[in-house]
DNA sequence: AGCACGCCGACT
DNA sequence: GTCGGCGTGCTC
């Protein structure tokens, strides 16, 4: 008998040691069934022979060991345990979110990579006199001597002709096993690259082998993409693999086939839509070296590599490479240290770098790559300031506005209008004494959605029917206060009575597939404005768009969120790059009633590239990140003082631990109250990483004592690139 | 997180 | 008399 340390998906910050039953035989990183409390739980063998274990007579033997191999290999113990260590989040939950659902759940590996089914010497032999009596069986036999048929493509209704060829023995089921994929020696020729690109790629290609973080920084259209392929290709020939780790949103079915296309190598797609079995499949092809390339959202990023060559990360400013829930972990960020383990150069690529990243590129850190130059040397859309407060407004649109718009439209191009706001309107307000709509389990006002015929609230979900009275002096006139996309969309129709409006937003494409449609007829139809939200701005190509409206900057010039300034740049740039991409250059009209604003002025004369640098100068002097690293304690309760108290235990544990650290709070949460509960945070700044994370880790393991702790949730947000 | 235990309020 | 509310404690 030998004692065992396993980390278990639960929410406690230790581990916990079994007895190992003699005979049973287990490594670090093999999943183990044991008792806990009343139930069974799949953990993660973690340290064999512990030397501090726990006392011994009182430990409990596993129940079974489920892997005589790891699930999960030394490296990734190695970057999981850095991740649960660095977020501060449990190990076992950690280690848990990494291997796919069906083995959380304890289902063996399988041990080949499928079922296929081929004709036997005496199903070759056979004729069609043989199964002239049986046309299911004979249609089948026909079918397989084309070739082997994987068990999964063989439908229902085949079954029983399979079932009866295989009695006669025609046909025999063998097992494809997992392999490494076959090297490749041609590739189809890539384009024909810029000096940049040529620069670019000779500078990933001298990186194989050893670890070197590189930012791409590309304007949109400079061919970011053909850089990735062309770097990857000397990689396939030595039997590498390459993860690309892609925004949400941008992993579409175009993104894939732009791969695929160009190497004769399983190029295989990791996202939220797989099934079960789909993940668990790419897992074991990712672990065994039977992909050679695998494109996917942030999650990939624990995927198992039997041979991993290199890591992509594109669009690497994209907020949603951090996870915003439970294990808070930023894929950009643990992709560096991956690649750190790995041996192997890791590529971040933006036309819009995060400054965390534009500062590791100044400071030596990153090698930097610009491609500054569009590949089809087309000229980038031009900017333009419209001021909203010198001339006529109409629906939220400047005369100057709607006249470019109408001019466009002559021209057969279409026109696309940014507004972040998705509903009619984002408040019912009465029109007597001022009343607004507000949700009652949030400090927020309820957003109007006309053609749902109901009030939303798009924090916490809720909705009711419209008032027919104001909910104050009982007047009935009540009236949409603001102006949301689908407002803008009916104000758009009659404005141009010859031309389809459509919307995109999260409600109008709720339907799955509904985008894509939407994508197409946009892409295929004539004329026509196109009102959306966010959702627009990225991934997406509109090559007859030429015209492109930002409805109203002016929210992000004024916020809380010092990250604000950043991301309207982004948004600003990443939108301008979607017009006119093919033959016409395009224009983006900026709509403000500030357009004298540093930030504005800055991005239109100067561009991103200098507006980050003038931004990052900023939040040297005002000792923000990346010039201090940051962390977030998020509280709530149901009670307003709660969360309150707790952070001010931790602030005045902190102050006596670690006088040096900065402490901002507590202070209420930008939406004060969400879902019925009252969100306090604190945030904490430090010049130095190490000194942050030893605090951390002293103000949670002080916290566990605390009575006060069982009345609220709480979490920790490392890095926070949101800060509400 | 689960799950059980335990001690108080409103029902068949 | 029980069902069930959620406070408290524990999980090797």
């Amino acid at each position: 008998m030998s004692v065992i340390r396993v980390a278990l998906p639960v929410p406690l910050r230790q581990s916990f040691d079994y007895l190992l039953p003699a005979g049973s035989e287990v490594k670090v990183g093999c999943r183990v069934l044991v008792p806990f409390g009343k139930r069974e739980l799949v953990g993660i063998v973690w340290q064999l022979q512990p030397a501090d274990a726990y006392a011994e007579d009182t430990l409990k033997p596993i129940i079974e060991p489920l892997d005589s191999t790891p699930v999960l290999s030394e490296r990734l113990c190695q970057l999981l345990s850095f991740a649960a260590d660095y977020y501060h989040h449990p190990l076992g939950e950690v280690l848990i979110s990494a291997i796919p659902a069906l083995l959380r759940e304890g289902k063996p590996l399988p041990s080949c990579q499928s079922l296929n089914y081929q004709l036997t010497q005496a199903g070759l032999a056979a004729t069609e006199m043989d199964l002239q009596r049986a046309p299911k069986q004979l249609a089948l036999w026909q079918q397989l001597q084309q070739g082997d048929v994987a068990a999964d493509d063989i439908p229902a209704e085949q079954r029983p002709a399979l079932r009866a060829l295989l009695q006669k023995q025609l046909v025999a089921a063998i097992e494809v096993p997992f392999a490494p994929y076959p090297v490749i020696t041609t590739a189809s020729a890539g384009l024909k690259l810029t000096t940049d690109q040529a620069l670019a790629v000779s500078a990933i290609v001298q990186a194989q082998g050893r670890f070197q973080p590189l930012l791409l920084e590309g304007v949109t259209g400079s061919g970011k993409t053909e850089v990735y392929l062309q770097s990857i290709a000397p990689l396939l020939a030595e039997g590498k693999q390459v993860l690309v780790l892609v925004p949400e949103i941008g992993l579409t079915p175009q993104t894939l086939a732009r791969f695929a296309d160009r190497f004769a190598v399983p190029v295989l797609s990791w996202h939220s839509g797989l099934t079960d079995t789909e993940r668990l499949r790419c897992w074991q092809q990712a672990a065994t070296g039977s992909a050679a390339i695998v494109i996917g959202t942030r999650s990939a990023l624990f995927l198992r590599f039997a041979n991993l060559g290199l890591i992509v990360v594109d669009e690497e400013h994209d907020a949603s490479l951090k996870q915003q829930d439970g294990f808070r972990y930023h894929a950009r960020d643990l992709a560096i240290k991956r690649a750190a383990l790995e041996r192997c150069p890791v590529v971040l690529g933006s036309a819009t770098p995060s400054l965390e990243s534009l500062h590791n590129a100044l400071q030596g850190r990153f090698q930097l790559l610009t491609l500054s130059n569009r590949a089809s040397g087309q000229q980038l859309p031009q900017l333009e300031l419209i001021n909203l407060q010198q001339q006529p407004v109409q629906f939220g649109l400047a005369e100057s506005t709607i006249q470019q718009i109408k001019k466009t439209l002559q021209q057969g191009f279409q026109v696309m209008l940014f507004l972040n706001r998705r509903g009619f309107a984002p408040a019912l307000s009465c029109d007597e004494c001022g009343w607004v709509a507000d949700c009652q389990r949030c400090d927020a006002s309820m957003t109007w959605h006309k053609s749902d015929r109901q009030l939303n609230c798009h924090h916490c979900g809720s909705s009711r029917p419209v008032p027919r009275q104001c909910g104050h002096c009982g007047s009935t006139r009540l009236v949409p206060l603001g102006q949301g996309t689908e407002q803008l969309e009916t104000q758009l129709q009659p404005m141009f009575p010859d031309v389809p409006v459509v919307r995109l937003d999260r409600d109008s494409t709720r339907r799955k597939g509904s985008l894509a449609e939407a994508l197409q007829h946009i892409t295929e139809g004539g004329p026509q404005l196109i009102v959306g939200t966010q959702m627009l701005a990225k991934g997406h190509h509109f090559p007859k768009v030429t015209l492109v409206v930002i409805v109203d900057v002016d929210g992000a010039l004024f916020s809380s969120d010092f990250r604000a300034p950043e991301q309207l740049a982004q948004l600003i740039t990443q939108v301008a790059g979607r017009a006119g991409r093919a033959q016409h250059a395009g224009k983006v009209l900026l709509q403000s009633r500030y357009p004298d604003h540093g930030i504005l002025q800055d991005i239109i004369h100067n561009g991103y590239d200098s507006f980050a640098r003038l931004a990052l100068t900023e939040r040297q002097q005002t000792l923000l990140p990346p010039y201090q690293f940051l962390a977030l304690f998020r509280a709530e309760s149901h009670q307003d003082d709660v969360p309150r108290q707790w952070l001010q235990q931790l602030v005045e544990l902190a102050q006596t631990a670690a006088p040096a650290i900065q402490l901002l709070g507590p202070i209420r949460a930008p939406l004060e109250r969400k879902a019925g509960k009252y969100r306090w945070q604190l945030h904490c700044y430090s010049a130095s990483r190490a000194g942050l994370h030893q605090l951390l880790d002293q103000l949670i393991a002080a916290s566990q004592g605390w009575p006060l702790s069982r009345k609220l949730r709480w979490q920790l947000d490392v890095d926070p690139v949101d800060l509400s």
